[in-house]
DNA sequence: AGAAAATTATTGCACATGCAACGACTTTTC
DNA sequence: GAAAAGTCGTTGCATGTGCAATAATTTTCT
């Protein structure tokens, strides 16, 4: 037969499974995070990341989080014209970015830092004893892929 | 100190790090099946979909794979128009639509295939015996997630 | 030192996306 | 059995995104 397709389980594929439970965790998350504060995933993202490390640049945050540069670089836009972060130029290096939140910005995260731990709790919850082997697997696959 | 942040440990948040390695995997695979063949993502999921299951209607494929329904229509009609794909209208209930693959869409798919197994494959060996530790830990959250 | 190559953040632009509104149809309700 | 409510797929529109091009700087090379 011409039409036939070789054996495929898309169940366990993984790379599908992923995305698609991501994009559920994510769009729950965003939800609340868009209607009670106006704030975008991105935004999200790189108000997390400054918090909790200094004077990170816009490549920093790219490489960590696999956010492109120029989604970085909006988000820190947005988020500078909110009143919740400041960007400073590098002395050092002047194409260099240092970016910093305002105390806006971090009693703003203060805010948010409780929702995203209470969803970790619930998934955990879920998770139980099996937590800790998913975190070992994510360890695995992000340090394997290059 | 009015600035201080509650802990939190982005590097074992789990909604974060699905996002980030879901991410990667499918801009990985996405790249090579845009640059072969010409297919995005959401027409390589939708294709899939089609491909494995018969007569799903485009809120089928909305719900089993969480891809909005605006996002499955437009693919679908992409698919349609490079040939790989009909729509047909259910004669039972005149708003379903029923998706077929034709014989181009299954022998697209065939190709499709055997990359994405190969990548499943890579998955499994950085994995080695974690695997099903992983996919017991997705379907927990996949089912509890409403 | 000075020219060439590399790196950083931003931006313009074409395209993708999400949401609400719509028309076509079906189910429910009275 | 007609009207109201609900469902399905598509589309218009405002917004988001990815990529290539750019200006400003730094690094490398001769």
């Amino acid at each position: 037969m011409s039409d036939a397709l070789p054996d495929f389980d898309l169940e366990r594929y993984l790379p599908y499974r992923f995305v698609v439970l991501s994009a559920r965790l994510s769009s729950k998350l965003a939800k609340q995070y868009k209607k009670e504060f106006g704030i975008s995933i991105p935004e999200w993202r790189v108000l997390l990341n400054v918090g909790y490390t200094k004077d990170l640049s816009v490549r920093d945050i790219e490489q960590r989080v696999s956010l492109e540069r120029s989604k970085v670089s909006r988000a820190a836009t947005k988020l500078e014209a909110k009143g919740y972060l400041a960007k400073q130029v590098d002395s050092r290096d002047k194409r260099l970015l240092k970016l910093t939140l305002t105390p806006e910005g971090t009693e703003l995260l203060s805010k948010l830092i409780p929702i995203a731990e209470s969803f970790q709790a619930e998934l955990n919850q879920i998770l139980g004893e099996d937590t800790e082997a998913l975190q070992l697997a994510l360890d695995r696959l992000m340090t394997e892929m290059d």
